[in-house]
RNA sequence: GGGCGCGUAGCUCAAUUGGCAGAGCAACUGACUCUUAAUCAGUAGGUUGAAGGUUCGAUUCCUUCCGCGCUCACCA
């Protein structure tokens, strides 16, 4: 592919702003602070002078440490019993948090604390904390942090809480908290400021929670199998392993265009060649493509290789592993999606080949179901699509494309929308699987699956492609696709042939969604839920107006 | 990229088929030593996303632009 120009945001950074020596994003966001500011400036300017007069009472206005006893959801699990428990003798704590509520009464108050997602109350009497302790209090905004020694109590209402001694400030909030009833739900904000929303949102802190599980149970399964975890390259000077279009970006002292990549697969298969005979990497995939609740722009993929078996040896472990991370993501097999539930547990995942599945879900408003023959010619398969599109909805046909890949859209449109519960679609067309091995007795049909829950792909696995000469030849079949028009198609890497020249022993290889299958777990219809800082347009500002087209 | 919808105070939302831009929370001042959406009294806070147009008069109607959401297409 000819050298693209860099272009906008993709590209480097300008001449200029390197000379400079800062880079875009930093510079952006200080005006975008100074913006903020400008519209909460009363508040701002208050709290700093309260910050002034906290630091005339002897505290610190931003100390370096605080030494706790307990975090606060370990103050639940401990101290979550009747009152007399915690008298005689008194059980004295030293907690920390960020202030969520606050309520003041003349000499005496009360306040939440929430750290890790927990909240504890704290009372604070003049008596108690003396007078300087008190004017503190007093200077304490929502949304500050603070430590407090004290003993546990229950108050009149019988909530647990921290009877204050000792309040040490430990950093102020300058901008003014989401209302308290309602919270931060413009979805836009909740995405730029996932700060706030974090802080704001205990929903949304679980979610991220449950990603973090979701990677760690993936982990320890291939760990567990003796897979070792591996990192190759982001920046490819040939984006290869799927198809999709990629971003260019560019090195300057080499001079020379790069991509970022678009799947970790070719290079897992050169180690796999090199000997490391069970690999596996957990790592983002960019692709520049468009963006939906099903795409962000860079997402996470595991990849993992396994030598010595074939697609349905990688079938059988990527099942077991999606249904233990379900267990260990939500601590059972069955999440909620949507109005209705899905269930992990092995029994009740389902396999069908492709053409089995088109058969099984052909609508019936298209007349009577195909056969397996009609799979076989260009023509039968293009009398399938007329079939289809008389009476349902419409399928892209061009007669140029090979039939395997219109049998592929058949698919997509015939059956995808049905596979809510887990199900394991085999046997790809070769038109569409460059990478896969063909079946010894069907060569126009790959040794390839999917994975499909809540009507979502999350998984591809196949038997890996290990003769040079068929990668060749499929690589010159893509690149006749290319010509053709298709600027997704795949490219040639010669260093990749080069490399299964050298021998690649029979592999089975899988890659897996993690941010759609976090989806499905934690019941997210976007994916912009599951992933913390989703891409959005740079914020407006008024020094830079937007230009006009 | 196409279609539909939304954008009003820091946040959550009103504003009568075009007629003085409002409320709650947050903030500020004061009262209150077991409150918990604390309460009570008062104060302040806005170029209604931007620009243009129609009109005596526009948050409201029209055009363009910006941003966001939903959806379709492409994709995982």
């Amino acid at each position: 592919m000819a050298k693209r120009p860099a272009r906008g945001g993709n590209a480097g950074f300008s001449q200029p702003a390197r000379a400079l020596g800062y880079n875009r994003t930093s510079h952006f966001r200080q005006r975008v602070v100074k913006e903020t500011l400008a519209l909460d400036e009363n508040i701002y300017q208050l709290r700093l002078e309260k910050l002034k007069q906290i630091e005339a009472l002897g505290q610190p206005a931003y100390p370096t440490k605080f030494d706790f006893t307990h975090t606060l959801p370990q103050i639940w699990a401990e101290y979550d019993k009747p009152a007399e428990a915690m008298e005689n003798p008194r059980v004295e704590v030293r907690v920390a948090g960020r202030i969520m509520a606050i309520r003041l009464m003349g000499k005496a108050g009360f306040a939440h604390l929430q750290q890790n997602g927990k909240q504890l109350q704290i009372y604070v009497k003049k008596d108690a904390v003396g007078e300087k302790g008190f004017e503190l209090y007093k200077l304490l905004d929502l949304g500050d942090h603070v430590g407090v020694k004290g003993y546990l109590f229950r108050t009149r209402t019988g909530e647990l809480s921290v009877h204050v001694e000792e309040l040490t400030f430990l950093s102020k909030d300058l901008l003014p908290l989401p209302e308290k009833w309602h919270g931060l739900t413009d979805v836009e904000l909740r995405y730029r400021q996932r700060y706030v929303d974090l802080f704001m949102n205990p929903e949304v802190r679980e979610v991220f929670i449950q990603r973090s599980k979701l990677v760690q149970s993936l982990r320890r399964s291939l760990d567990a199998r003796g897979f070792i975890e591996v990192e190759t390259p982001m920046m490819q000077p040939i984006a290869g392993g799927a198809v999709a279009r990629p971003f260019v970006t560019h090195h300057n002292t080499l001079d020379m265009d790069l991509f970022l990549r678009i799947a970790p697969e070719l290079y897992l298969k050169r180690l796999v060649v090199g000997g490391l005979d069970r690999v596996y990497e957990i790592n983002r995939n960019f692709r520049n493509e468009g963006i939906s609740t099903r795409h962000n722009p860079e997402f996470t993929m595991l990849e993992f290789y396994q030598a010595y078996t074939d697609y349905r040896g990688v079938m059988d472990l990527t099942q077991q592993l999606i249904a233990q991370a379900a267990q260990d993501v939500t601590g059972g097999t069955v999440t909620k999606w949507g109005d209705s539930e899905i269930d992990w547990a092995e029994a009740n995942w389902r396999r069908m080949t492709m053409r089995e599945a088109i058969i099984h879900y052909w609508p019936e408003t298209s007349g009577t179901k195909p056969a397996l023959s009609d799979f076989a010619s260009h023509d039968s398969v293009k009398s399938l699509v007329q079939r289809f599109n008389a009476g349902h909805a419409h399928v892209a046909y061009d007669p140029k494309e090979p039939a395997g890949k219109t049998i592929a859209n058949l698919f997509e449109a015939a059956a995808e929308s049905h596979l809510q519960q887990p199900t394991i679609i085999y046997e790809y067309p070769t038109a569409v699987s460059p990478l896969s091995k063909q079946k010894a007795d069907e060569p126009d049909w790959t040794e390839r699956w999917e994975i499909y829950a809540g009507q979502m792909e999350i998984s591809n696995g196949f038997s890996e492609l290990n003769d040079p000469v068929d990668q060749r030849r499929r690589f010159e079949g893509q690149l006749a696709e290319r010509e053709r028009g298709d600027d997704e198609a795949h490219q040639m890497d010669e260093d990749y042939i080069r490399a299964l020249s050298y021998s690649m022993p029979p592999a089975g290889g899988v890659g897996i969604g993690i941010d759609r299958l976090c989806m499905l777990f934690t019941d997210s219809h976007t994916i912009r839920d599951v992933i913390l800082f989703p891409l959005m347009r740079p914020e407006k500002t008024q020094e830079e107006p937007t230009e006009e087209k």
